[in-house]
DNA sequence: TATCCGCTTTACCCTTAGGGTAAAGTCAAC
DNA sequence: GTTGACTTTACCCTAAGGGTAAAGCGGATA
């Protein structure tokens, strides 16, 4: 039997460590002294601490791995397979996503080096006052995060796409999300999915025309954010106020676009004067 | 001027953070209605605003950004492309750690695909029972981080070279390291870093031989946690205990050595019958 | 004018995976 | 018997907010 300090030296692991995850269950010392509370861990234990720390470094939670480690004995191989290789798509995605920031950071220190601020693509974004005319749009409106939307505006677009073909409606322009929500809500934004058709008939709404704000964004759709910004302060000095429900147009088709400067995108603000 | 709700949605950011970065004084809004304490942000703000959901991005500390947004105004901008050059090595670092995570996933994977348990490397560690000589060492004891010990253990190795040079010592082996801490802390472990030497001379301190536990490892250093787990079991077992300090003998130059699976480290334990 | 709905306020508790420190008890060696 | 090392529980702390409650406030409507 080995005290917590011993079994802590040779896993590398914090006696505070030890006692935290006897707290939570995750590994309990084989033995403890009743008398004083002494806990003492097993030989044999050492092989399941050294497992805990492997999943640890996979970035398994503790809950998680107590999970791994209480699977039947039968099946306990299989679901760890199972686990490792949706931990290991999440790890890549996250290994994926430090790539476009280390690409994104790059491209700020260039902007920096050559004299100009950060920022400065900001003043640079162009508003225009447009007048839109009205137009039927085959529409699907959803609660949706900001990953699931990420993850299946594909999906909604395609549906809609199925509706037009199935209806034999004559399509009309490329598509566009239209946001309902009043505020932002990192749980969930409504959004609405449409497409514009010729035909105003039953399963299509209308999407009313009007003077619009209007600026063309081309990049990833991450710094659409600022094209909203901008545009609302365009709204205000102008002496313009908000006059409906903002939306954004995809005039490239993100499937195709190779890179992201590829991908252009209108964003659209109705407004009327004050 | 905005409301929160008003702000919150431009920005994307939630009315909650908004709170809470008014609290720690990141972004206060503009003006503060005195009879009710409604929070107004002005239009120039959403551009900070955005700007701090950049550096959020780039996986700044708030406690960094608010250093950042702080800085001088003639010093800002040259501030910011020090602090994005030196968070870029970081995330590089971190991207680089998820690459090899990565990697040791998927070994973990095709291990288990053909039919093993992820932990049958651990029984497959070998050891044997040796008798040591005892040797003189030019050594240098400090304590450091787990963190500090990747980083530095080049360096230390490099000032113990020097020393044998100037010296006109004459090499006996390959450098090792002995641990003095006799419990594993993450801030910090007592380690002597040594490299074999033929005379004893002043300057020079004796390691005793003896009877060892002694295993050999081929792979990355972070898994010699394993091979100290392995040597505890195999002495317990065979009924010996421990007789002094282990140490770890780095048969292959870690700068030399192409790929981890080169890496040859050897570990003893000094024992002795119980 | 009263009411209602939506917005905003503060306040309190919760999250992960432990770290730091204190006060007290325990063990083995000298 | 004493000392020093080891162990115990208990309490507070972290970063960046999320969730919920109770109460106050504002504008629109009946």
């Amino acid at each position: 039997m080995l005290s917590i300090g011993e079994f802590s030296k040779i896993c590398e692991v914090s006696t505070k460590t030890l006692r935290y995850y006897d707290e939570i269950g995750l590994i309990t010392p084989d033995e403890i002294n009743p008398e004083n509370g002494y806990r003492f861990y097993s030989i044999r234990q050492l092989k399941k601490m050294l497992f805990i720390n492997r999943l640890k470094s996979y970035h398994f939670s503790l809950e998680e791995i107590k999970a791994i480690l209480n699977a039947e004995e039968d099946q306990s191989e299989e679901r760890l397979g199972i686990a490792l290789i949706r931990k290991r798509m999440e790890i890549q995605r996250r290994a994926d996503e430090l790539q476009y920031t280390l690409k994104r950071m790059y491209e700020d220190i260039v902007t920096l080096e050559s004299g100009l601020p950060v920022m400065s693509y900001y003043n640079r974004i162009d508003v225009q006052l447009v007048e839109t005319k009205k137009v039927a749009i085959v529409s699907k409106r959803q609660v949706l995060s900001r990953d699931d939307y990420a993850a299946g505006y594909g999906a909604y677009f395609s549906r809609l796409y199925e509706t037009i073909a199935s209806e034999a409606l004559t399509l009309l322009g490329t598509p566009m999300t239209i946001y309902h929500s009043t505020e932002y809500n990192p749980a969930g934004n409504d959004i609405e999915f449409a497409i514009p058709v010729r035909e105003a008939v039953d399963g299509t709404r209308e999407l009313p025309g009007g003077l619009c704000a209007k600026a063309v964004w081309k990049g990833a759709y991450s710094e659409l954010t600022s094209v909203y910004a901008k545009l609302r302060e365009w709204t205000e000095q102008e002496g313009y106020i908000l006059a409906g429900l903002p939306y954004e147009v995809y005039v490239t088709d993100p499937g195709q676009a190779a890179a992201f400067g590829d991908i252009v995108t209108e964003v659209y603000v109705p407004v009327r004067k004050k």
